[in-house]
Parts: structure tokens; sequence; C-alpha cells
DNA sequence: ATAGGGTTAG
């Protein structure tokens, strides 16, 4: 390789703009460079490489290859890894290996090897990866720390398990545990094959803890859907001492989301703008999210109108937050406005649309956009589409055609899409269906006790005792138990799950007071109906919070879904929790939700105790 | 002077 001295000053300044990357600047500055009659040398090629790898431009990446020939710098080792990094980058491994197979420099390079094992890995090649890492070894190529961490995050299920513990077991007989890189890889395997517990023990461990160590807890658990562990973590983190940075709260949020957590939420939105998060698009469509599911979509629309740059993700957010508070209208004409400005849907989209629209009994819509899908643009429904369109024709009492619909469809049903029929045959009372559903939906989920107890209760409405008795004997043979529900409260950041049976919490009496005051409330006349028997009797049947205030909503224990609840006035009760009756309701989709305010949480059987959870 | 790696939203 020959170093033209005038090519030199451009090298230098290729390798500035990469190392800021600025890949965009370098590649123009390449293309100059050519322009100007200064040759590419074995010190341009890995920059240029770099940059295309880093912008993924498969196309300019083989014309740098050509480049690369002509040149007469293929030998190179740095080149011939860079090439086969680049290949890797721009998705297409077999241009890599090529590259590879026809150098045999390359193939006793350790850089190389680490190099195309994680391309494979990381292109869910998964056998290729651990192939070429067993050639590696027979061919006596040094395996470092690097290799590991190219090969584990491979393991990305949980059939992937068991190799991913043998990967485990000889990074720490070669030592390479001791890079805090390998052990992150490690825990964020075991969090991907659903070892969320190894990952823990993992954490656990390690007796220093980055950054990025605390994120890929937090967000192991935040995927797994442990919300209150995320936000334990979250206060055990800061505890530490150690600043959370965008991946942190992005974890943070998502679990307040689910938990309904708006002050936490809050506290997090005021922590992202002290820090200087505030452009963070993922952090903003989490914000949306976040505030969305809250039932603060006044909050929700305003982050969202002003972001530069909505996403899928943001419209999805957005459009998803109005859906399940049943304003499917809304819904449907964001869903039109980003269609209008050129964003193309997807499928988790049209998950989105069409539960939006069965949320708010839009039937007609509702098969609108589903025939949309595939019509316009060219989406296979699956069965996640399937059973909101059982769901929407289901609860719009077309049951018939619901059934239709599932035996008409190309993709084997699952659980879901039998559950979804099975629910709306228990708000139209069809025992016949619902027992052609149930068969269906216990032989794929035999363990899914709600299904159980949903056609016990089909029974027991048509008094069918004998039918009641049969699943009771199914669910104890099976071993089946019902798992507790549980309702969560969060007050003054924090929150409170609440269990029946169970009088834990240290306010116990208060709470019980308090309920039995609101109980007594909802028999004064006008708001109940006292004469029409037990069956009939409301009770507090939902619980929810915003701000400072908790709402609380009575109905009828036996109250279809879709039925409008009321709650029935303002009342300032006493106690550390300001509670505070709020609004009107209505149930959604077996939630209860109050308008323009906040999540809801039902309670079963009108009474909960409550237990504290922090 | 140059090459390979770990955490993120619906």
């Amino acid at each position: 390789m020959t170093t033209t001295t005038s090519t030199s000053p451009w090298n230098s300044r290729l390798r500035e703009l990469a190392k800021q990357c600025l890949f965009s600047e370098a590649l123009t500055l390449y293309r100059q460079m050519l322009r100007f009659g200064h040759p590419p040398n074995a010190f341009t090629f890995p920059f240029a490489l770099k940059s295309c790898a880093a912008l993924s431009l498969p196309l300019t990446g083989s014309l740098l290859h050509s480049h690369v020939v002509k040149t007469g710098c293929e030998p190179d080792p740095f080149v011939q890894t860079s090439l086969v990094s680049m290949y890797c980058k721009c998705r297409s491994t077999d241009d890599a290996r090529k590259v590879f197979d026809e150098n045999p420099h390359s193939r006793k390079l350790t850089v190389c090897y680490n190099a195309l094992i994680s391309g494979h890995a990381s292109n869910s090649k998964f056998r290729d990866a651990v192939s070429l890492f067993r050639r590696m070894r027979e061919e006596g190529v040094e395996v470092n720390s690097v290799t590991m961490l190219g090969l584990i995050p491979g393991c990305v299920a949980p059939v992937h398990l068991s190799l991913g513990m043998c990967l485990h077991g000889s990074s720490v007989k070669c030592g390479f545990d001791v890079d805090l890189s390998v052990r992150n890889c490690l825990l964020t395997m075991y969090v991907k094959c659903g070892s969320i517990d190894n990952a823990r023990k993992m954490f656990n461990a390690m007796p220093e803890k980055g950054l990025i160590t605390w994120n890929a807890m937090i967000s192991g658990y935040a995927q797994n859907g442990l919300a209150t562990h995320v936000l334990n973590l979250y206060r055990e983190m800061e505890y530490c001492g150690v600043c959370p940075d965008p991946v942190t709260l992005v974890g943070v949020l998502s679990s307040c989301t689910h938990l309904g957590a708006h002050g936490v939420g809050r506290e997090v939105e005021r922590r992202i703008e002290s820090s200087g998060f505030g452009s963070n698009p993922y952090l903003k469509n989490a914000l949306i999210n976040m505030y969305a599911r809250c039932g603060n979509l006044v909050k929700a629309h305003a982050i969202f109108d002003v972001m530069p740059e909505k996403s899928l993700v943001s419209w999805t957010a957005i459009i998803g937050g109005y859906g399940m508070h049943g304003h499917g209208e809304i819904a449907l004409e964001l869903f039109e406005e980003m269609i209008a400005t050129g964003i193309r849907p997807d499928k988790a989209m049209f998950v989105t649309v069409l539960s939006a629209c069965s949320h708010a009994g839009l039937t007609d819509e509702g098969l609108e956009c589903f025939a949309a899908m595939e019509k316009n643009y060219r989406l296979q429904p699956g069965p996640e589409h399937y059973s909101c369109m059982v769901d929407l024709l289901g609860r719009a009492g077309r049951l018939k055609e619901a059934k239709e619909l599932i035996d008409s469809m190309q993709v084997k049903p699952d659980g879901g899409v039998w559950g979804a029929l099975l629910g709306a045959c228990k708000i139209h009372k069809n025992v016949e269906l619902a027992e052609i559903a149930f068969e269906h939906v216990i032989e794929l989920e035999p363990t899914n006790s709600g299904y159980y107890v949903l056609m016990s209760n089909i029974y027991s409405d048509a008094n069918n005792l004998e039918g009641v008795l049969k699943v009771r004997v199914m669910m104890k043979e099976r071993q089946l138990k019902k798992e507790p529900g549980c309702s969560y409260v969060e007050c003054k950041g924090r929150v409170h799950v609440f269990l029946a049976g169970d009088r834990s919490h240290c306010q116990t009496e208060d709470i019980y007071s308090i309920l039995e005051e609101l109980e007594n409330l909802a028999r004064e006349p006008g708001a109940s109906n006292e004469n029409e028997g037990e069956r009939n009797k409301e009770q507090v049947i939902g619980v929810g919070v915003h701000s400072e205030k908790l709402a609380i909503a009575f109905g009828l224990l036996n109250t279809e879904p879709g039925t409008e609840i009321v709650v029935i006035k303002n009342l300032r009760v006493c106690g550390d929790c300001h509670l505070f009756i709020k609004s009107i309701s209505k149930i959604v989709d077996r939630q209860f939700v109050v308008r323009d305010a906040t999540r809801f949480h039902h309670f079963r059987n009108g009474i909960c105790s409550c237990k504290d959870y922090w």
C-alpha cells in the first residue's frame, strides 16, 4: 500500500468526521477526494466504509468495495474487516461472508471473526453465528470478550436460554466476565430469554454497576410487565446516586403507563426537563403514552402537537389514548390525518385503530378499516386483528358474523380470538356458541383460568347450575386457581396495590370507613335501586386517581359493559388521601374510565382491602 | 493514523 502524501490530510479530516459521527459529511468528503484526484488508500477505506455502515447504505458500500479492489487495498486486514462489518450492518451477511471466505488472511483474524459473528447474530442468524464461533475455536483463532459481546445478543428468545447459559459459563471460565460490558450483555440475554430471575441474580452479583447495568435491569423489568419492580429499582438507583439517562426514563415511564401512576409520571417529566432531555423523541412518545393511558388526554395531545417529527409510534400512542378512553371518532379522525401526512400505518397501528372502533361501538368503521388493511396497505391481518374484529362484531351482537369470520381465517385463530367470542357470548347470553368458543379456547390456553371463570359466569347467568359445576370441576382437576385481581391507586408518588381480603394497609380502618360512607351514599334516594333486590344493589365498582383527587364510581354489580354508570355526587372525604368523587364514568371494556380525568381501576366486589406496596 | 461490542418508545 502506497501512501500518497496528498491523500494524508484528507484522511485525517475523514477520520475526524467519522469520529464525530458526521457520516454523511464524511462520505461527501470522500467523493470530493475522488473528484480532486486524490486516490483513496488503506487508511481511507475504513472510515468511508464505517460511514456507509452507520447510514446503512448498501449501494454506496458496494461501490466502495469496487474502489477497494481497483486500488489494490483488498489484502489489507483493516480494510477487509471494515468491508465485512459494512456488509453486516447493511444487512447483507452473504456479501460479508463472501469477503471473509475469499480472503484467507481474514480467517485468521479475531477482529474479522468478531465482525462476522456479531453481524450474523444481529441479523437473526444465530445458528450461523454459533457455527462460526465453533469454527473460530477449531481453527485456533483467539476468542476475546468482544467475540462474546457479538455472539451473546443473538440469544433473543426463551429457546436460546440454555445456549445463552453455556455462553455465560464459558465467559466466566475464560475470564471475559470481568469486563462490565460482557456482564451487561449477559444480563440482557437473560431478560430477552424470559429468565428475569437470572437477570436479577446477575444484577445483584455485580459489585460495580454502570448506568447501562441499571438501564438493562430497568428495561428488562419494564419489558416483562413488572412495573412495580421498575419503580422500586428506579428509587434504588436514585438512592445510589446514579444519574438516569433517557433510556432509564423511557423504562420508568412505560411502567407508569402500565400502573396508571400519573404522579410518578409527572415527576419523571420534570426530571426530563431539568436534565435537558426534553427533545428526545423516545421520551416524548413515552410521555404521550403515559399521559394518554393515565387519562390526561389534554396533556398527551399538547405534547403530541408540538412534536416537530411525529413518527408512526407517536401517532399510535395518541390514537391509542383516544381509543382506549372511548373516543373512537377522534381516534379515527387522527388516523385519517396521519394517512394524509403520508405516514404508512403498520400492523400495530391497525390493532390500535380496530380496538378503538370496538371500544366506541363503531362497528361499520371498524369493518371498513379491516378491509382497507389488506386492500390498501397489503398488510396480512394476524390473529391480533381478528380478535379485535370478533370483539367488534360480538359487542354489536353480530355473533353469527363473528363466528363466520373466525371460520374464514387463513391463519390459525389463537386463544385471544376465541376468547373475544366467548366474551361476546357473555354479553349477549348465548350459551350454545359460548360452549363452542370455550372448547377451542381451553385447548389453546388450558391454563388461563380467566376463560373458565367467564364460562362459569355464562352458565350462572343462564341458571345452568350443572354447567357451573362442570367448569368448576374442570378447574379443580387441572389445579387452576384464579389469580387474585388487584387494583392500584397512586397517591403522592406511591403506588398502593389493592387485593381482596387483606387488611395490611396502614390506613385500612380509614379506608374502610370511607368506603362505608360512600356505600351509604350510593343508597341515597335517586342513586340506587334498593327495591330491586340484592343483585341490583349499587356498590363501589371502581376507583381512580387524577392529580390529588380520588374518584370513586358506583354501579350495579351486574352491570354489563357498555352501560353508562354515574358517579353520584361530589363528596369531600377527610383523610390522608383527600378523597373526592368526581365526574361521570362510562364502562369501557370491563374497565371503568372517568371521562377526561383518569385511569380507572375496578373493584369487583365492592369493597377491597388494600395493601401498602411501597 | 485505520478494524470488532453492551441499554431505549406503540
